[in-house]
DNA sequence: TTGAAAGCGATACCAA
DNA sequence: TTGGTATCGCTTTCAA
């Protein structure tokens, strides 16, 4: 049976021969309605498949419980864990998480900035450091709290937790010359602020060792993908056979170099290491496994969400540290070197060997 | 500045010298606006920044702009360009999507509905078939289009765009039985309805040709990564060391086994042929490049949101056709054979050899 | 072209 | 413990 429009408190009220005010109460507080009512509102709920309007009631509640997250994209595997802390954080406090992918776009992430205030979520939570000067107007006025995550700016709206970019990215070629490398090149995707970053740490890194970056660099404007590290790759292997080792800013780039190499005979670690960047799954499992330099997406993603709740649910007390930088770690692995063991970085200035 | 709550219809009106109404107006249908008083509100809005409480419009309008979209996982790359393709659909006619992620769980999808539904959503789309029979009740209360997808059903809610993932099981067997190969091993996750469906469907295929799948099936009960499909087929290899090929129920436990063959030296595909299922990106990078059976993901989210959108803001007529088969194809690579062609199935009935 | 009044479905506050 | 009333911010009549 499908009603001309779906139940409403007062049809429940009706229903259960009582005030719209009390259903509200058994619904929300069933602690203040004695026990015989509220078996008869239960009861006139379920009958009528009634479902409270949401809408209606974050407008007479000031309350919505809706916070809103954006997210750059959601192909590769970088988004999914960092996402899932966050919803899992907010599901226990029954507040719904409206996602919103931008692909990587500011113009986009004003848009939906725009669109995901219009609901009124009690806080944002943003990818990067990036905003336009119209988004951070808006966030600002919006006045809830907002949380920048996985990467770190001098100049935060509101809250910050990430990493130096710049740094891991140093750091990344750092370990390939401590390794003996000097011919080391570089794969990465323009369109992703955060690669553009590593990117200048490697440019960085190259300076300060004096090696040459020439010929070892190759970009792309698109999304990056395993195909497209192979092309990338090649690209440089025809320009510099000679190249000894690659810094690749995702793994994806570095899964499509190694299978480059496969193709080419080129012996991997042996004539040319590897290393990739977020540590995803496949990266333990590829032969030989990819070093990667992971960072703790789900630990940014569940201290945004826990910071946000306090902050919204708790005691209304802003965090003692309102921005924290969560640091990288080199997963070192077969594609750089036979030996095993862990190089870390905390606050991305110094790495260190964990194990 | 951060005002004390954030600005109305009637702050911009008041500022404006205008009525509520007619700022309603200039921003709903401009056109219905003298230019110069036009004018003076959007300087207000601006001045203001004003945001419309889409909550409070909705209310009022009963029309939420609003669609609810469920997915049972993110991680894998299947539902990125799946949801991508019902994202593009709907921004363009302003609508905004409400997607929840239920990693595969009937239950926090129950659970889901009933959330989505609150926002009281123009239409819902779901993945599959396997809703409990609340949330068929649920859904069919709500009086909204819904439409299930990537899978097939005789009993569908209302529309239905999904193929048969039985067939397709048992056509990557019958393909891999013409390649003449007899002991067919199945790597599958157990917890995805799909997957069960597509294990069938080998079963099923080994029985119509007389063949034994004893000690050839491998099944995890958790999310399958590219580890998990080296464990699986290791497994499989240590048991039955004379298996000829292997169907893997996804591509992340494809190039998993394809690794653990690299890593035992066992040479694909001359040794052993791989067939992998979504034939996701990666697939055709890999050294070999994977077969895979390939569905139409995208064509689906497509299909999906089209036909909610005629239905919600077109002529109000209902699709001619309510429920479409969208078939499978089998991407021959290297992986299951040196030379090159294509394998199409449509209807999930016949393959048949495209190019 | 503009405005006044009623109401969407719920909750908060105050009274009984 | 229960209910009346005003209100949330906007849109939809209907009138001017």
């Amino acid at each position: 049976m499908t009603r001309k429009h779906r139940a409403t408190l007062s049809d429940v009220a009706s229903k259960a021969g009582v005030s719209p005010v009390t259903v509200s109460r058994a619904i929300r507080h069933p602690e203040m309605v004695s026990k015989k009512l509220r078996e008869r509102i239960d009861n006139a709920v379920r009958s009528l498949g009634y479902i409270p309007n949401h809408l209606a009631s974050a407008l007479a509640s000031h309350r919505t419980n809706i916070v809103g997250v954006i997210v750059p994209s959601l192909t590769n595997g970088v988004f999914d864990d960092y996402l899932a802390a966050i919803q899992d954080v907010f599901s226990l406090a029954n507040i719904q998480v409206l996602v919103t992918n931008v692909r990587y776009s500011a113009e986009k992430e004003e848009k939906a900035i725009n669109t995901l205030l219009g609901y009124h979520p009690e806080a944002m939570i943003l990818v990067g450091v990036d905003q336009t000067d119209n988004s951070r107007q808006m966030l600002t006025n919006a006045g809830i709290p907002v949380v920048q995550t996985l990467d770190l700016t001098d100049n935060p709206i509101d809250l910050n937790i990430g990493l130096s970019h710049d740094d891991a990215g140093y750091a990344a070629v750092e370990y390939l010359r401590s390794l003996g490398h000097e011919s080391i090149a570089h794969l990465t995707a323009r369109g992703d602020p955060r690669s553009q970053q590593r990117h200048a740490g490697y440019q960085r890194a190259m300076d300060t060792f004096g090696l040459s970056s020439e010929g070892l660099v190759a970009l792309t404007p698109r999304i990056s993908t395993v195909q497209l590290g192979r092309r990338l790759f090649a690209e440089v292997l025809d320009r510099q056979p000679g190249v000894e080792a690659v810094f690749c800013c995702n793994d994806d780039l570095a899964l499509g170099a190694l299978f480059e190499c496969q193709q080419r005979g080129i012996r991997v670690p042996e004539d040319l290491a590897i290393v990739g960047f977020n540590d995803l799954e496949f990266c333990a499992a590829s032969v030989p496994p990819l070093t990667s330099v992971g960072t703790e997406r789900i630990q940014m993603g569940k201290w945004a969400a826990q910071n946000v709740l306090e902050i919204i649910r708790g005691s209304g007390q802003r965090p003692d540290k309102c921005q924290v930088n969560t640091g990288f770690t080199i997963h070192e692995r077969g594609s750089s070197m036979p030996a095993h063991k862990t190089v870390h970085g905390t606050r991305g200035t110094k790495a260190r060997v964990v194990s």
